[in-house]
DNA sequence: ATGAAAGCGCTAACAT
DNA sequence: ATGTTAGCGCTTTCAT
């Protein structure tokens, strides 16, 4: 923090301002002399002063990301999908210079002035979190992992962008993975649909229906735990017994369901199937090994990033860009082995 | 961003000095007008400007730490024990207004200078990481989780601080838990001794084997990963055939045996007990569930956080200030249930 | 194409 | 006990 603008002006022979221009790319400044300042600049190991520069700009080199599932209070849930979510995040930002905060989902506004926040990325955003608001009310940039719901979209123009998977393509693959194991009658475990990923699978669950004029019965689950899980899956066994197959949105979903098949003597996966809807690595070492769909994590976390890093400078008009689209893969494992 | 320290001291009628000196209990002021201030203040929904005042005092709000295990290139190892302790110090940091950003073990000068890092935690310090000497060397404050070996130890004082588990309480608790339980060849499995926690450990297992005059042996990976792990206690049992237990200082490590000492057809806990010096969700999830110690890695976290708030203003000259110490608590599971 | 100068919001000498 | 003032390092009009 020793060497500032005016040492490296002082060595190249020009003035601050020259400095900085070249520095940034702003100003028209002869190739010769940008060369010059640039080469002053690593000469005396020049850093810029993060605070200087946010002080001037009114923005902090701070970008945040919120992560925790809606209702949860804690950070970052244990689970390897949100830590290499974060992971991927963490990296992309730090290498172009951002540190990257992880916030929680509650927070009240002047919370989120104090720490200076004007970029933030939110997965699975239901639409009415403070930062959410914050961040539209004040012109932030906020890049959401999964789609705000269409009534929160905000009316004026801002800087708002879309990662997401495509999770009607996700529901897809996990039910015809399911049928093309042999299974005949699959059945939905989801979460609560304020989410979209959660919202997509259940509309192309019903399409799936349709298409095939199989019923495929659903059911929902308030939070993500285990034993919450386990009633949901035994209901929905009691109530639709033909159902020989489960695709759920949710590791604990798949857990639950694991026990709760077994606990009626069934074999997974010779009587049962299941395929989760996001892959982690409990579900990879758990026994039997669940199949389940990657979605990448850590591409939705560098995605996301990197959009943060693009919406650039100049105000963006473009509301509704194209959501960045990461893909997924199908991790085929025992639970859907049918040996019959 | 937009209600300054003036609009609060036009407002309560003084000075914009007094505004600061009351808001951050500086100078001599008198209650009344420390009051009428504050008043003010939170009358105008005053929010400092964190860029503002770090420019000026040359140091950032931010907070870093180091989590990652040395070698290891990720930010966040994906364990509870890591996830645990990091939403522990994010969360204190947070609630004391300072945002933390995960750092990795691979750092140049010039990234730490540029993200304006004055302040971090390093966990599991070996004394070489880039972060450690730049901050000994700059007058930075540092907190680590696990002491820093002897001859790294600054000679200057500096803004050193340790919080820590009791290693050799950890190692007494493991072993003499595998001897109440009946076991009575107990051996070691341990990670780089250039990680206190596991020096500690062996040096707490030869100690055991002096007092109660039977031999311990000690094995070592290097690496936290289950394949080294497995060889390592395949190698282990081969050469001491009399084992009947292991105390092992990672999840690694005690996956790793489970699977080695069933492959040779014993049954664990009853023919071979485990226990791990590190607990984790997945020790308590797989099958059996293995004993371990609860590291508290939570308290941890928000300890080295309070250190890191603590070491205030005024330089402190107390190098070696006693370290905050962390108790721990055994989680007795089936992998140390004898039967026999 | 380049430079001078103002000022972002705050803290800390230094008055009074 | 309280106020005046000078910057911290940078970006950004506005001149030249």
């Amino acid at each position: 923090m020793r060497v500032s603008i005016a040492d490296v002006a002082a060595r190249a022979g020009v003035s601050i301002t020259t400095v900085s221009h070249a520095l940034n790319g702003k100003g028209r400044i002869t190739m010769s002399t940008r060369e010059r300042v640039l080469k002053a600049a690593s000469d005396l190991g020049y850093v810029a002063n993060p605070n200087a520069a946010g002080l001037r700009t009114g923005q902090s080199s701070l970008f945040a990301i919120q992560i925790s599932p809606s209702g949860g209070n804690s950070l970052v849930p244990n689970s390897s999908y949100f830590n290499d979510m974060l992971n991927g995040a963490s990296a992309e930002a730090l290498s172009a210079g951002h540190p990257l905060v992880v916030l929680p989902r509650e927070l009240t506004e002047s919370e989120l002035i104090a720490l200076g926040i004007t970029r933030a990325i939110v997965v699975d955003p239901i639409g009415t979190e403070p930062l959410v608001q914050f961040l539209l009310e004040t012109g932030g940039t906020l890049v959401t992992i999964g789609r705000l719901p269409d009534r929160m979209l905000p009316q004026s123009p801002s800087r708002l962008f879309f990662v997401d998977n495509d999770a009607h393509a996700v529901a897809r693959t996990a039910l015809s993975h399911l049928q093309s194991a042999g299974y005949r009658h699959p059945a939905v475990l989801t979460s609560p649909t304020s989410v979209s990923f959660f919202r997509d699978c259940v509309d192309e669950a019903r399409a799936w229906a349709a298409r095939t004029g199989c019923a495929v019965p659903i059911a929902r689950i308030r939070n993500e735990n285990e034993s919450a899980a386990r009633r949901a899956v035994a209901a929905l066994l009691d109530a639709h017994p033909e159902v020989d197959s489960l695709f759920t949105t949710s590791e604990a979903g798949a857990i639950g369901a694991v026990s709760v098949v077994r606990q009626r003597g069934w074999v997974v996966p010779g009587d049962f199937g299941i395929v989760a809807g996001n892959d982690t690595s409990l579900l990879r070492y758990s026994s039997p090994s669940i199949s389940a769909i990657d979605l990448h994590p850590d591409s939705l976390g560098r995605a996301a990033v990197r959009r943060l890093l693009l919406a650039g400078r100049p105000p963006v008009t473009d509301t509704d860009a194209a959501p960045t689209v990461i893909g997924h893969t199908l991790r085929r494992r025992d639970s859907t082995r049918r040996s019959s």
